[in-house]
DNA sequence: TAGCAAATGATTGACTTCAATCATATAAAG
DNA sequence: CTTTATATGATTGAAGTCAATCATTTGCTA
């Protein structure tokens, strides 16, 4: 029998904050909860799915619960090679005791992987990051700091003065950033808050590397980072002759070649 | 044909890095993964599940990945009447506009839920406490600030000096905050940490709300937090005469009874 | 109010998943 | 080196899942 439409839409958004909250029912289960039969339950999944509010799987449904945090690691599937060493190049540089920042790239992302690997003893590890949460909140031994700030919706990101502040009262000894674009001019990002966050971190790092690979090269973001000469360490999967050629002269030992 | 153990257990400890990364995988992409039969993944299945590292489902399986927020979500269902009431009445008291502060404990959960669905306008909400993001975050029309800290592993709060010090930054309008116990003495709380965020929030806070449903009642923890005469508004299920019966005596006003 | 469109539950057959069983190869134990 | 224990892949039958189809009820609209 037919039913309103307002009973349909009420009862898969319903459906959708249960999947949100559970993460994970089967069918079964669905149609328990939702009072209603098998077919119903399948059509409701799968008008949720083409809306993509929802993930179908064999026998039930996935939430789309942190689904910041997925879309982040889809994200960074897409780089794996090149993220890869450049976050084993980054590691590298790591020592036990020391007090690490990771931005919020997706370079951050691979590092924090990477550190599931091969972890030095007693890290402190700051961010403003929560997509690293996970990863950084289980590393046996190590202190996780996580910087105040306003949350920046579908990006998992905290940022604003909140966040200036708390770094500006951190000690760091090494901090690894990312920036969106890569030109003669220097490094650019997206957005001023992100800009402001990372020049406070900055101030306070012993050591402020920069990870880019090479889908960065001659891209520009609306806001200017820093130029070349304050660069310190840039890892990459570049070489010193192709950035070169896109007019980026650096001086020797600056940058640090990720291969394979 | 049989294998060293320890290949065994590595890809065991493969497939279970893989369903935390992935979240969810159907038996077919495991067994691409690994590289195995579709029975030999079935047994790596079953082993990890009976040694709960990862949770099964019809036609695949499921990490433990952010099995800090679901612990947090099954222990919120079991209190779910009472604090679901609690939650009403606190939410209550928020007027459009307003700055608020929610603490780390379930009964802040079940406030957050009840936000989403009476949300006044332009509401700024302060947390310390991870779990709370993925429902704050979404809140159309409100701001979101996240307290930074250390983070405590396997709690999904954070603490310590940081937050301490990011709270004392706050202007907070009003604060709902839970503790482990009450009795005649007063409220109690379990962690040194956790108090010294309280009362940095209190002394911020133009109004302090306490909420404790009725399991709280004659309860103790290792630290005092506050006596009865300083406790402004206190949320419960409980009523004056059942407070009375255990040696608490309010001031007429102070309690905000939830009823059904 | 009449006619159409839409939502529902039941049923069906094709397909998938699952646990149990078995033979085999080989790691571990003695 | 011999024996034992165990990990593996293949097979099989039972059970579960799925999309398509159909009849029915009922909301919506002209």
């Amino acid at each position: 029998m037919r039913v309103p439409r307002q009973v349909v839409e009420a009862r898969r958004s319903r459906l959708t904050e249960l999947l949100l909250e559970r993460g994970y029912l089967p069918i079964s289960e669905l149609c328990e909860e939702l009072d209603v039969s098998e077919a119903t339950a399948r059509r409701d999944l799968s008008a949720l799915e083409s809306e993509e509010r929802i993930t179908r799987t064999y026998g039930g449904a996935l939430g789309e619960f942190n689904a910041t945090f997925t879309s982040f690691r889809e994200r960074l599937r897409e780089g794996t090679e090149a993220k890869g060493l450049i976050a084993r190049t980054a590691v590298s540089l790591i020592k036990p005791g020391m007090s690490v920042y990771l931005d919020a790239g997706t370079t951050a992302f691979a590092i924090a992987q990477e550190l599931r690997r091969h972890l030095p003893e007693r890290l402190t590890l700051i961010t403003n990051n929560l997509a690293l949460l996970e990863t950084l909140g289980s590393l046996p031994g190590a202190k996780t700091i996580l910087l105040g700030g306003q949350l920046l919706e579908r990006q998992s990101v905290l940022l604003g003065n909140e966040a200036v502040k708390a770094a500006s009262a951190q000690e760091i000894n090494i901090a690894f950033l990312s920036a969106q674009g890569m030109t003669e001019q220097g490094l650019w990002n997206s957005q001023r808050d992100i800009i402001s966050l990372q020049k406070a971190v900055i101030k306070r790092a012993a050591r402020s590397c920069f990870c880019l690979d090479r889908s960065k090269l001659g891209r520009t973001a609306p806001e200017h980072l820093t130029s070349w000469p304050k660069v310190a360490p840039l890892v990459s999967d570049l070489s010193l002759p192709e950035l070169r050629q896109s007019g980026i002269t650096l001086k020797p030992g600056v940058l640090l070649h990720s291969q394979p």
